[in-house]
RNA sequence: GGCCCCGUGGUGUAGCGGUCUAACAUGCCACCCUGUCACGGUGGAGAUCGGGGGUUCAAAUCCCCCCGGGGUCGCCA
């Protein structure tokens, strides 16, 4: 890959440590004639009783190492002892191979080195699995052994495009007067949203540090500090269970400025990520310029806030066709105040009754009461030349010919097709059919894994109503700021303000998300209130935040994108865990390490805790 | 906490009530081999089928529980 050649061609201009004049990976007819030694690993050896191929490996890739008994009889004997993973200094001079004998598989295969000297700097035991192949091993053995599995070439592919990831990330914002400023891992709980980790203190009895679980408020102080332009790339840590693209601890770019509108903040983001993904990964269809939607459009037509814009598949409102029809569970959902939608899948209407009873099932656990499937047989004439012989549904005695062909043409299908409804209130019958529309895209590989689709998700909600606690919620976070134009309804209809927020997806994952903030005392104070907050716990948890506002704290806002997600889809990967270098499980267990582990009662003593029985 | 899937030599798989004294590939060990590159050849070692209980004349195979792993819902301001 374009990448590897790059880091390979700049390492070749600096200086090389000791043990070693060339990289592996770089030789070529460039060095024919040239005495070099090469320090790596044993990746393949290749014993013809005579003559002993090594391929030796270090991280710009392989080459060929011949040993001959007539030009070096002891180092060949050395050789023959030689096994996989081996780790080795071997001197020689670079040769073209004989004619015919070249490998036009390996970059380096025009050459070899006939090797003159060999010294054994470490042996290895076999490895556990293979290095040298492309072949699944289970996760947790490649876990426990992570120090060889970063070794494969995937995954030192997957470190070396996060590299430059972040490399890109820093140059670009440099570029544009962005400044990198740390922030303390050591910080206040502040227990909102997702459970802290926390760290006990030693000189304060009884009393904890919290990691960040984003530098959110640091940020913003920062802002009020006048820095204008600030980055980071930072470690954020909650304590929830894990999922293929979430870990307790993962990298953020954190990005902040002040005096910006919500435009500013699109644009840089869009120019960034093009720019990245065009540089970093050529190879990748990159779709733009970015698509624009609505949360509500988002939802109504996908189900989703992260729809997978690959594919169309669209929901559409039915219940102008059926609000009179006979079917009483659409009749009855319509009269209710519910909607009856759908969705056309492509060339599934040959879907077996065990197929389409197991996408009931996937329905009715996605929430839905039931699903109802229309299959339309293939026939000549489009839409209009179905016949009733040609539609199967469990409805069909309830359904005329022409709702049904109202209906497929509301959701553009075409004969072949299979039809999708559900029936439910509010959101639920597009959540249920975005699901599904996921399923089968995934199914029927409606998605490019060579196409990215980047987009904005904008107008969000400010708040959502949480039933059980009776208070309003924040959709993103508490210092989001409410539309300017909505501000006169945010007493009399809570429900319907928008905030300035924005998220970014991409492929069907929420990669990044982000805001403007709320900069003013009173109304950060008033936003408190409505989700919950008591005066005096508003002054303990967040009094920093006001009296920042009080002390000339400029208009500000910003945004953050998962690193690993975003790495993890230019990968090509389907976790997180195949780009960070030493994740956790699912049970975020670090099986490498044994974390976490206990402790000793000394280092408990000093800490003021003492353990439970449970 | 719920639901789904997986667990057979080092690794990846097959076997899914008796023919299993568990098969195949690869890896490993020994010997042979001077142009291979997933080298080749000959021979060899290696799993009581995650653990426990049950059904059965008979269990890797069926049932239950537990453990471990993965996916997902809840959760993730």
């Amino acid at each position: 890959m374009r990448y590897t050649v790059f880091l390979a061609s700049k390492f070749s201009h600096r200086s090389f440590p000791l043990l070693k004049t060339h990289s592996c990976g770089e030789l070529n007819k460039k060095h024919v004639g040239a005495r070099v030694t090469l320090a790596g690993w044993v990746d393949r050896r290749r014993d013809h009783g005579g003559l002993i191929f090594i391929d030796l490996r270090d991280r710009e890739g392989i080459v060929q190492v011949v040993f001959n008994p007539e030009v070096a009889k002891e180092t060949h004997e050395t050789a023959g002892e030689l096994r996989s993973e081996y780790v080795v200094q071997a001197s020689g001079a670079v040769a073209l191979r004989p004619p015919g004998t070249e490998n036009p598989k390996l970059p380096t295969g025009d050459v070899e080195i006939i090797a003159d000297k060999i010294k054994i700097l470490n042996t290895s035991e076999t490895p556990p699995f293979y290095i040298n192949e492309e072949v699944e091993v289970e996760e947790s053995l490649r876990l426990k052994y992570r120090y060889l599995d970063l070794r494969r070439k995937r995954m030192k592919d997957n470190l070396i495009l996060r590299h430059r990831v972040v490399k890109f990330i820093r140059d670009f914002l440099d570029d544009r007067g962005f400044l990198e400023v740390e922030t303390p891992i050591l910080i206040k709980s502040t227990p909102e949203g997702a459970r802290d980790y926390l760290v006990p203190s030693r000189m304060h009895p009884g009393k904890f540090y919290a990691l960040p679980q984003s530098p959110q408020q640091l940020k913003q102080l920062l802002m009020a500090a006048g820095i204008e332009k600030y980055f980071q790339i930072a470690k954020c840590f909650r304590d929830e269970d894990t999922r293929a693209d979430r870990q307790p601890e993962f990298t953020q770019l954190d990005l902040e400025m002040s005096f910006l509108e919500q435009e500013d903040i699109l644009v840089l983001f869009e120019e960034l990520l093009i720019s990245l993904v065009e540089t970093v990964c050529p190879q990748k269809r990159l779709v733009k310029p970015f698509r624009r939607i609505s949360y509500a459009e988002a939802m109504e037509c996908y189900g989703s806030d992260k729809p997978d814009l690959r594919f169309g598949v669209e929901i559409k409102d039915l219940s102008k066709i059926l609000v009179n029809s006979e079917f009483t569970v659409f009749r009855s959902a319509i009269a209710g105040g519910g909607r009856v939608k759908g969705i056309a899948v492509p060339g599934c209407a040959t879907y077996t009754r065990g197929q389409l009873e197991e996408l009931n099932q996937m329905a009715r656990s996605l929430g839905a009461g039931g699903l109802v499937t229309i299959s339309l047989g293939m026939c000549d004439g489009g839409i209009d030349g179905l016949s009733v012989e040609m539609v199967k549904s469990v409805a069909s005695k309830f359904l005329s010919l022409e709702q049904v062909k109202q209906i497929a043409r509301a959701l553009g299908a075409r004969p072949g097709d299979l039809l999708l409804l559900v029936a439910g209130d509010g959101d639920l019958a597009s959540v249920v059919l975005g699901g599904l529309r996921t399923e089968m895209g995934r199914r029927l590989k409606l998605a490019d894994p060579n196409t990215i689709v980047m987009g904005f998700v904008i107008d969000f909600p400010l708040f959502w109503w949480n039933k059980e606690v009776g208070h309003w919620e924040s959709m993103h976070h508490p210092f989001t700021a409410p539309r300017d134009e909505d501000m006169c309804i945010l007493d009399s209809a809570p429900e319907k303000v928008h905030g300035k927020h924005y998220d970014i997806i991409c492929n069907g994952f929420e990669i990044g998300g982000g805001s403007l903030r709320i900069y003013n005392a009173a109304l950060q104070k008033k936003v408190f209130n409505m989700l919950g907050y008591k005066d005096e716990e508003i002054i303990e948890r967040f009094g920093h935040m006001l009296d920042a506002f009080n002390h000339g704290t400029p208009p500000h806002g910003g945004i953050a994108i998962g690193i690993d997600r975003l790495v993890m889809l230019l990968a090509g990967e389907e976790s997180i865990r195949e780009v960070i270098a030493f994740p956790k499980n699912q049970s975020a267990i670090d099986v490498l390490l044994d974390a976490p582990s206990h402790v000793n009662e000394q280092q408990l003593n000093e800490l003021h805790l003492s353990i439970r029985e449970e």
